[in-house]
DNA sequence: TCTAAGTCAAATAAT
DNA sequence: TTGACTTAGA
């Protein structure tokens, strides 16, 4: 049985999964099979006796990684990997939560902020507190809050150097106090209210370090300080102890030290951004004295020359623990590099490529276009519209995230905890029930004044607001009393009725396809099986044993918040993907078009200004080219519309650092930082009278007009030039006339610069 | 209280 | 250009 499980697997995959109880680290690059040592690892350390299913801890970023791995591990295993603590770091949170809620203080019934719930809250804070919210914009003080919990920091450990500080320090403690009263927690707060928990309470840090023997993190490149203290604390390395200590403690046995195995690429870390510290991969070597450092290198995805232009340019980065991919796939084909005159143009190429990929029976769904920003889409999407042909995007909306959907779920929260003020300020005139701004800003007076929740107020309001605000209570404690017993999906459909959602949906004439997404969720509600997740093979502790499990409609809560859903699905059909960078990482495709490499897109202009910017955009890039297996597009433009604006872009540097075997120019290849827009080119889009888009004729010749007003200098927007100190650029902008006439022109690296005409020497390219 | 017109800003994003 | 949000007027 052992014999099939190793199969196959590469000496460098073998001994990462078989490896000897002691913690490590895998640096596994993109398509050298790292999914499948993380399960197999799980699946071998189970059948070989090391370990049993409820002494594994395996934490992914993503459900649809949790997902992934739990469905390879049940083809691998004969057993129920249901009860496995197998999750996402919020997923397990939540349920560590759940079943030890009186140690958290936490109601059991707490529900769930998305970052959508979670700035209503705080802009309803600011405005109860008379905040202005032009000097402390509602979404920095959202991510001041995130940022100091992810740094495991309450408002008490802040360091307050400023009175702009300590105002944003005061908001996150009123932010806390709304929260605790309301019963609600934020995505950061499942996090650290466990790691608090763990911390404080002894005797469950106890229980669960020795339970989990093993750990196993995916994708630990992108793991903040919060979670990597998490892992350390639950791993019997928390900062808690001196070494003496452990030592002590570990010979003891008194604390257990789990064998941490952690699975990254510090190559492929694009969220810095978002707090993600690819330091803790040093930090995890040092801490936990790794001394199984191993490399996947072998890349069993991508053909020669697409690999050969990731190496090539990610070499180009500084701090790197160092690795490089190799594949014995053979070169393959060249990476194709064209020039659109314009976006639309791009487009246009892009369709066109993808028809004749298609006639030579490629799927259309192993063809994906991407890019650096989610507007991108648009011309993309036009476009294929245009042509008929399927594509889906990723990104954007989420089933659950749906306005619809929001305000049903905030209904069925009320259903769980009427104190949720989130949920009740949402729906309160959610139909139109008469219920103004006016009003509700009373009841909050008096929710403040009184120290109680919006609903508890409401008892003493008194006048007409009272009495049509009293109604919406007795029609929310009549929908309570009306579905109490009833099945999670009979529950949803009384209170999509009730609550006179489903009539407002009628009454309004592009309301249909928000109706089928309410029923959708009736069907969400009627599939969904709350003991997912919480279902134990045998239960380790005392909660667990008393089996104290949150009510189905509270679990589907969670599940809601937690797990947004999929986006549109234009499921079945064969399909392009669109999508950005970021989405596609651990995906792979046949066939890539990366598009939109112009300095300022890719890399971003706001990354310039970040520490380490370039280095995280350039990783991006790389994640990128590695998407691709057999072929590779990367495509630019001389001319974008952004903002409503026409926008003369200059080719991105990475192309500087790409190696020139490996790429075929489809355009005429220019040199240094112009545009390469030839001559002829120029001159006629210079011309305009550009054909509307669908003709277009992305060769050269016609290209879609633009205002192009005749200067009395003779020079014009678009117009490539040289000058002494700043080297080659692009006018970008041009203002004034006569001596005064400026111009500001993109030097690329060199930056973007207004320089005066009749000062400035430059020269024509 | 509701609706329509006006203003402003604009990256990447899972949970 | 688009979308989120504000404000003026019915």
């Amino acid at each position: 049985m052992s014999d099939t499980l190793l199969a196959n697997l590469n000496p460098e995959q073998l001994a990462a999964v078989t490896l000897p109880d002691q913690p490590a680290l895998i640096l596994a690059g993109a398509g050298s099979g790292k999914t499948r040592v993380l399960t197999t690892r799980i699946a071998w350390l189970i059948q070989t006796g090391r370990v049993s299913p409820q002494g594994v801890l395996a934490v992914t970023f993503t459900n649809k990684a949790a997902k992934e791995m739990l469905t390879r591990l049940s083809a691998m295993l004969p057993i129920n990997v249901r009860g496995m603590w197998l999750g996402t770091f919020h997923g397990l949170c939540n349920r560590f939560l759940r079943l030890h809620h009186r140690d958290a203080g936490l109601p059991q019934t707490f529900q769930i902020l998305d970052t959508q719930d979670q700035q209503s809250a705080i802009k309803r804070l600011m405005k109860a507190n008379g905040v202005d919210d032009e000097k402390y914009p509602p979404k920095q003080v959202g991510w001041f809050i995130n940022n100091c919990k992810e740094s495991g920091l309450r408002p008490g450990d802040v360091e307050v150097n400023d009175e702009f500080n300590r105002k944003y320090v005061q908001l996150y403690q009123l932010y806390q106090d709304q929260c605790e009263r309301e019963g609600v927690v934020d995505f950061a707060e499942l996090l650290l209210r466990t790691y608090e928990v763990l911390l404080k309470n002894i005797p469950l840090r106890t229980h669960y370090q020795h339970r989990f023997s093993h750990i196993l993190i995916d994708e630990f490149q992108d793991t903040n300080t919060l979670q990597y203290a998490w892992l350390r604390l639950l791993a019997g390395q928390g900062e808690y102890m001196s070494d003496i200590d452990r030592t002590r403690a570990a010979e003891s046995k008194r604390i257990a030290v789990a064998n941490i195995f952690a699975v990254g690429d510090d190559d492929q870390s694009i969220y810095a951004f978002r707090g993600a510290n690819v330091g803790n991969m040093d930090s995890l070597v040092r801490d936990f004295q790794v001394r199984n450092l191993i490399k996947l290198e072998q890349n069993y995805r991508s053909h020669g020359h697409i690999l050969n232009s990731a190496n090539a340019l990610i070499k180009n980065n500084a701090k790197r623990l160092g690795k490089e991919l190799w594949t014995d796939a053979g070169v393959g084909e060249q990476v194709r590099v064209f020039e659109a005159p314009s976006d639309l143009a791009e487009a246009q190429f892009v369709l066109e490529e993808v028809g004749g990929l298609t006639r030579d029976g490629w799927p259309r769904s192993q063809c994906a276009i991407l890019y650096r920003s989610n507007a991108q889409s648009r011309a993309f999407e036009q476009g294929l519209m245009r042509h008929g042909i399927p594509y889906r995007v990723y990104g954007g909306l989420r089933f659950f995230e749906r306005a619809e959907i929001k305000h049903a779920l905030a209904y069925l929260r009320l259903m769980e905890n009427p104190h949720d003020d989130t949920a009740f300020a949402r729906v309160v005139n959610l139909p139109t029930r008469g219920i103004g701004a006016r009003s509700v800003e009373q009841l909050q007076d008096m929710a403040r004044e009184r120290g109680t929740s919006l609903y508890g107020a409401v008892a003493f309001l008194a006048g007409k607001a009272g009495t049509s605000i009293g109604a919406f209570v007795k029609l929310i404690d009549g929908m309570r009393f009306a579905t109490q017993g009833l099945p999670l999906h009979e529950i949803v459909e009384h209170i999509i009725d009730a609550s006179g959602l489903l009539a407002m949906y009628r009454a309004d004439k592009e309301g249909e396809e928000r109706i089928e997404n309410l029923e959708e969720l009736v069907n969400a509600a009627r599939n969904f099986n709350a003991e997912e997740g919480y279902a134990l093979d045998a239960p380790a502790t005392q909660a667990e044993a008393e089996n104290e499990l949150p009510s189905p409609l509270a679990a589907f809560l969670s599940h809601a918040s937690l797990e947004a859903g999929d986006n549109q699905a234009q499921a079945g059909e064969d399909a392009v993907q669109l999508m950005t960078v970021h989405a596609a990482k651990g995906l792979e495709f046949d066939a890539v078009f990366l598009t939109g490499l112009e300095e300022g897109l890719f890399p971003h202009e706001n990354s310039l200004k970040e520490d380490g910017g370039i280095e995280e955009e350039r990783r991006l890039m790389y994640v990128a080219i590695t998407r691709a297996r057999k072929r590779l597009y990367i495509s630019f433009c001389a001319s974008r519309m952004m903002h409503g604006q026409t926008r003369y872009g200059l080719k991105s540097r990475f192309f500087d650092e790409l190696p020139e075997e490996a790429l075929r120019w489809l355009t005429p290849k220019i040199s240094g930082m112009g545009t390469g827009f030839s001559a002829g080119m120029r001159d006629a889009w210079q011309r305009g009278g550009g054909k509307p888009f669908g003709d277009a004729d992305y060769g050269g010749g016609a290209v879609p007009a633009f205002a192009k007003p005749q200067t009395s200098h003779g020079w014009r927007l678009g117009q490539g030039v040289r000058h002494p100190k700043f080297g080659e650029g692009v006018i970008v902008n041009l203002e004034g006339a006569g001596n005064d006439a400026r111009a500001q022109i993109n030097f690329g690296e060199a930056g973007m610069k207004w320089l005066a005409l009749s000062v400035a020497r430059l020269e024509r390219v």
